[in-house]
DNA sequence: CCCAAATACATGCATGACGCATGTATGTGA
DNA sequence: TCACATACATGCGTCATGCATGTATTTGGG
């Protein structure tokens, strides 16, 4: 192997090394498949409406329109799926000031099913961390702040990205943007 | 604030910090949107039908009942995905030795598909790599190495969470178990 | 060798979560 | 004041999926 050749084949691997992203979609899925299971044990409803109850705890009075965009519905999807959390007992929809507005807040029950929601997605993606090590732990969580400090979005890429997260965690949120959550 | 309380403290952000977990969290779902938006983008179909090609590009001549354990589906759900690829022109049914069982193989539509869906998965993924230097990405890829190494798992645990991987790239897999994929 | 049980796949039917097109009520600006 | 925009609701269809059940094939005792 030439000089030339090594230096091409460093080359290669430096930039072409696709492994990264193999592995992270690797555990997007597992964490997909684990998240789901569990959620769904604690709440029986698929497509974003746990996300939507994580969601409006972490800003009550959210309307059905910023509930749409927070999850990526379409507008009916989101009047829609706040008629489901209705049905349920676990929202409730108050009046706005601006009378064309709904105005999403969670009842009592729906406080206490959404803690459920976020205790099974903890318990879920930590099956996942448990072989790691302490200094494992922070050394993986510091590189994930960092990659997600830089992600290139808007604020509302802020709002889709925590939309499932518990919010009383991290501190401060690494998601880049106004820094008016929590 | 005394020892003991600082003490305390310490343990307590030794072993109850859920930073971490949060982060996968909010990782695994911008990495589900992207994924999803831009596998739509070259598919247009749902669910696991995106995963089933690329799975069975990787294991040709997978039986249904194989195809179905792989994507957590229900018999009849793989039963039906594996008619919408055949009417997709993307999949062939070949008779097995076992005459109750259907070999499902890829047509040359299906493998030229298959490439576009993964390779769409993978710019989807950069996209959130981006920001991470040469060295930030040696660490997390040594980190999610070990962590998906040691993941509790049985072999179809490895199946399923590498049905929507490019196989040809990870080497090797760290996934636990026989190591007969590739 | 035969028949019951298991296995592999197919099909009728229902459901849940969505989107599109459209309708209704309310706010706003020239 | 009136056209237009905004916020939400609703009719209707679709897609992916599950349950229950049916059919064809294989297998393992008796």
């Amino acid at each position: 192997m030439t000089i030339l050749e090594k230096y091409a084949r460093r080359m290669y691997w430096s930039f072409m090394d696709k492994t990264l992203e193999n592995l992270i979609g690797a555990l997007s899925v597992i964490a997909a498949d684990r998240i789901g299971d569990a959620v769904s044990g604690a709440y029986p409803r698929g497509g974003e409406t746990p996300a939507a109850l994580t969601a409006i705890g972490a800003s009550p009075g959210l309307t059905v329109s910023a509930l749409q965009a927070v999850l990526r519905l379409s507008q009916p999807g989101a009047a829609r799926l706040v008629d489901r959390l209705v049905a349920d007992g676990l929202a409730e929809k108050r009046p706005g000031e601006d009378a064309r507005q709904s105005l999403v807040h969670l009842t009592p029950k729906g406080r206490r099913m959404r803690r459920k929601i976020l205790d099974a997605r903890h318990d879920a993606i930590a099956g996942i961390t448990a072989p790691l090590s302490r200094k494992e732990r922070d050394a993986f969580a510091a590189l994930l702040n960092r990659m997600l400090s830089r992600y290139p979005s808007c604020e509302m890429d802020k709002y889709q990205a925590c939309r499932m997260c518990d919010q009383s965690i991290c501190d401060p949120c690494p998601m880049p943007g106004e820094g008016v959550r929590r």
